[in-house]
DNA sequence: GTACAGAATATGAACGTTCAAATGAACGTT
DNA sequence: AACGTTCATTTGAACGTTCATATTCTGTAC
């Protein structure tokens, strides 16, 4: 049947190839189908599905047969037969985020450990690109209704996300790497930047530092207003005046940025420890520093956030505040698991801890 | 028509909207089929499948009836059904490079152009991950098997790759990113590494630069030789004496080469023009510089290479060259999709020019 | 030896689509 | 009015799998 198909389109004369069965054998390169293996094995279709789905119902010397016939022809299960039948796609539906948000690694690293992840509970990652949140939400609409995915993660939430409800509604399973901060209950996976910030600040604390700075972006999503609050927090708790905190807002421009330093530097009371949101913002306080002669790890302290390839080589190593990526992507990669087995499950957050990364500069 | 789907998923029971048929309606998040829309529309399946595969053959009247249809029941074509009877999947696998080589930002910008081109050509990106080369080969027979894709795109090039003659051997159709430089022929789109530090060498040349530095790996591969044969070429082309040149080779420690550039600058025929593999490296020199009260793009100039996201902050912006890796991934969905309609279709090499982006430091 | 229960395996149907071929409608030609 | 031709649409089959159910086999109890 297919064969004969494929024999056609490709048109050398295959006859010397053929074999007394009832059948012809296929060509080098037609994929066997399950039909194959079984008729290899002296079993049905049946069997065979069931050594691979349900072994415990099968006899092990059948098993064993069965598995020397599907060796030998070098069979794989069609995901596409398999999938039509049984309604799923075990594909996870992930939008790449934008080239130009790009300002960090942890994305990149993400999407990484996710494709691990998600291999490990037997799914695999369906990329799709998409510029604006309608496309992205209209996007989950029609994946679901082609059955094209079965689950969907998604980061780079923000406050009054519109995705978990455009989700719920579909009654597709999806986990968020980010809070909502929004009405509909769902399953999420964080990453806690109060505590991430008080660590660093206690770090500094315990290496004598009094006077801070806090390098955020202008304006602050939920994200990075954790974060300066996990700063100020930390200072309080250690009893240093609020007024020796500066906080810089960063305008995502290098030459302003810089000045914005500089003029901080300048003051008599200029902070000696600086921590910043991201490792790209941290580099711009080490080269202020450096043209001033001040040493990162001597004179002052320097840490970043992510623990990006740039955190390594800044300053003979930048010391940063490292997120547990890993860890983020296992366990999204779990809590979709647990709503594929139960549709109905209770939705579930987690918080996990980042890692401060003690280098040179702090 | 896209708000009209999206309208009829949303909301509440959709119970009033029923028609006398002889089959119940199915309930609100039921995804309906090409029989259900052809009987609203008042025909048959294969009409419907003909107004979206080769609306020619169909009436317009008919047509328009047909995707009213379409439109108030939210009818998207089930991929599995049409995979499994089309034999296609309209999946390109990509193998996600790891964490570890992660140093630059060039294959994480590579995948989302990527995947933004191959939906220009009707595909999504399959994403998966693999320890080693043995892995990944196995994984491209695998998902050929299964049918889980219809093509692969690779990256990391090597010589000698073993990955082209495992593809061929599969009939799986493929475009590198990167020539392989070995036996088997096929298509592939690369940079041109020569062409990309000569024109940062031309550049600096005519800033006035006479001693320069390449910064490249301690075991360059292909890439970083040619790269450094265009640095040599473009030298010796404009009757720079070769002693004028020095050669870092950069062991990816941070400490290590940072004294081996302070070296070099200690040197009474110290280098005033850097020009590195990439932007990372470059930071390492921007730092030494900056400590020595250098001022690079005054006194000194830094290239880098690969326009990752540090460039535009490091030193106040740093000059850079340029992969057009929109276009690379462009390019690759055309020689994919030639291939797709053409299975015999000549295989074809495309070598695309980089580009210097000139900031501040150089 | 027969009956029975349970395990092992086989068979028919179905998933939703497209392909190939058949049917029907419309229309000009003779 | 009968006939071919072309266009529009429908029908039956198939893609390769798994589900639900049926059948056969095996071993045990009587």
């Amino acid at each position: 049947m297919n064969d004969d198909v494929l024999q056609g389109s490709i048109g050398a004369p295959l006859g010397h190839l053929e074999v007394a069965t009832e059948r012809p054998e296929r060509f080098v390169h037609a994929t066997p189908t399950i039909e194959d293996v079984g008729r290899r094995a002296g079993v049905s279709r049946q069997t065979v599905s069931n050594v691979l789905n349900a072994p415990q119902r099968v006899r092990p010397e059948t098993i064993e047969r069965v598995q020397l016939a599907i060796n030998t022809l070098g069979y794989r299960a069609n995901h596409h037969a398999r999938n039509l039948r049984t309604g799923t796609s075990r594909a996870i539906a992930y939008r790449i985020p934008p080239v130009a948000g790009h300002l960090n690694s942890v994305m990149d690293t993400f999407l990484h450990e996710l494709t691990e992840a998600v291999e490990a509970i037997g799914c695999h990652i369906l990329l799709f690109a998409s510029n604006d949140l309608d496309g992205e939400i209209a996007r989950y609409w029609e994946l679901s209704a082609q059955s094209a995915a079965d689950g969907v993660v998604f980061s780079s939430t923000e406050r009054e996300d519109r995705r978990p409800g455009a989700l719920l509604d579909r009654h597709m399973p999806f986990v968020s790497f980010g809070r909502t901060w929004g009405v509909a209950e769902h399953s999420w996976v964080d990453v806690d930047g109060r505590a991430g910030t008080r660590l660093a600040i206690n770090h500094l604390l315990a290496n004598g530092h009094r006077r801070f700075a806090w390098l955020g972006p202008r304006n602050p999503g939920v994200v990075n207003e954790e974060r300066e609050q996990g700063v100020r927090s930390a200072i309080a708790a250690a009893g240093v005046p609020a007024a020796d905190l500066h906080i810089v807002s960063l305008r995502d421009d290098a030459v302003a940025d810089r000045r914005a330093i500089a003029d901080l530097l300048d003051r008599p009371d200029a902070p000696t420890a600086w921590v910043s949101m991201s490792d790209l913002q941290a580099l711009t306080v080490l080269g202020e520093l450096e043209a001033r002669g001040i040493v990162p790890g001597r004179d002052a302290a320097v840490i970043g956030f992510d623990d990006s390839p740039v955190a390594a080589y800044a300053g003979g190593g930048l010391t940063t505040i490292r997120q547990p990526i890993t860890a983020v992507a296992k366990t999204i990669a779990q809590l979709l698991s647990a709503q594929f087995a139960d549709p109905n499950s209770d939705p579930r957050g987690v918080l996990l801890e980042p890692e401060l990364i003690v280098r040179r500069t702090g």
